[in-house]
DNA sequence: TCATCGGGTATACAATCGTCTACCTGCACA
DNA sequence: TGTGCAGGTAGACGATTGTATACCCGATGA
């Protein structure tokens, strides 16, 4: 996990001790980052004052400032998809299970419930941390392209366990695995924006929520249309208010 | 336009003359921001010497890289917005005219076309100004508010003539005004992402329009669903391959 | 017990930065 | 005719930057 580069004794003792130094800088650079500028643009003194650091202390613990950049992202960013993974999972344990189509206004309904639910949990995220938040997209279309590419990679990870969860608990209808990919990725691309927004205007957080839980819901629907627009017409299912 | 500060003599002249330097500066800067590094971080004397001028002459034009980032999105702003609509217009005056949805299925099968056509237009503007577009997207998640605020409503400038021009040309059933807004705002700010994909997998590209115009289609596919599913099954129409 | 080494510090240096003041030049207008 | 001013230049200022070298300490392992 850590690259400590011994030189000499690497046996497999991860030897975890001492991260205090490392620690700072990193806590650091992000205060800074969320309220200043850039990861990239920081000062390196200007992070090793504002953490009560020797400027020098940087050079033993990174090289680079993308070198920080990437441990950070990969602390926060595991953290990110572990929380939301498991609190997909919540929803499961309450009986919420929904196999196949068979009941398509039931599967339906909750599907809206789980989207819903979904939404929630990704917003309460970005709002418990929105220094992180705010930081890692600065990255997405940052000049670090060792930023960007790690950025992608987290935002294609989250959508990958969103589609491997959906797939276990929610048997779209002739919607392909590949289909559900492409569908993940949208949605998790656009609540990037949609985050944003709700850090940015408070005023319209319920608002905000509708719109998100409706775009998803269209997204779904459309697919559903698209391969069997029989299912929606012959049940007589209307579309949710939302 | 420009906000030339005279203190005297404001006549109805514009005074155009002598925005030598002024470009010079704005031309530096995007060349330097594509390849280096954010808008805000460039050093004033950095952009001067790139565009071959003395450090002191930029005070003479802006006051702040906010004031030269304004000024910059101003120019090419207007233009990606004139140039999205003049070619939305442009097949309009082929012929390319869908009233309603009397014929579903023809009606969906220009309503593609029409979105095949979009998306090759962002796209190819995309990578005719990747420098501007590079630059601009940076700072739509960037430091300064100012540059922020003025890029979101670039983007939602977009979206409100998207929703205009197609309302001219293209008239879905049931899916009302406001609904058409939301729809374009999202797909607006999807292309945002595919067009990153699209600057930095060029093999990719065919692949990348694909997915956007499929993207597209689906969440029209969605709206009328969602409003009209009888539209669907009653014509029993395909969703196309795409 | 003692050498090793990771983590932290101190000092110094050249480079660059933003900004201030002053000076120059050629139009425009009265 | 000549005055004012926008646009551009020159030089200097203190502050801050990244980095190199050298020193220090406490734990660890032989």
């Amino acid at each position: 996990m850590a690259k400590t580069s011994d030189g000499r004794g690497n046996k497999d003792k991860p030897v975890e001790r001492s991260t205090n130094g490392r620690q700072k800088l990193m806590e650091a650079a992000l205060e800074l980052a969320a309220t200043t500028r850039s990861l990239a643009s920081l000062g390196l003194r200007e992070v090793a004052r504002h953490a009560g650091l020797n400027p020098n202390t940087f050079y033993r613990h990174f090289k680079d400032f993308d070198d920080l950049g990437v441990a950070m992202l990969d602390e926060l960013g595991t953290e990110l998809r572990a929380g939301l993974r498991e609190a997909r999972m919540r929803p499961a344990k309450k009986g919420f299970r929904l196999s196949d189509f068979s009941n398509p206004a039931e599967g339906l309904a909750q599907a809206q419930a789980l989207a819903r639910e979904s939404v929630g949990l990704v917003l309460d995220f970005v709002m418990d941390h929105r220094e992180a938040y705010t930081v890692g997209i600065r990255e997405l279309h940052g000049t670090s392209a060792v930023m960007r590419q790690a950025m992608q990679g987290l935002l294609d990870g989250i959508a990958t366990d969103m589609t491997e969860d959906l797939l276990g608990v929610l048997m779209l209808p002739a919607v392909s695995h590949e289909e559900l990919t492409a569908v993940a990725r949208v949605i998790v691309r656009q609540m990037v924006f949609f985050s944003m927004d709700y850090l940015e205007q408070p005023s319209r957080h319920a608002e905000i929520k509708r719109e998100a839980e409706r775009f998803i819901l269209l997204l779904f629907w459309g697919a559903i249309a698209a391969r069997a627009p029989d299912l929606l017409s012959q049940a007589n299912l209307k579309f949710p208010k939302v």
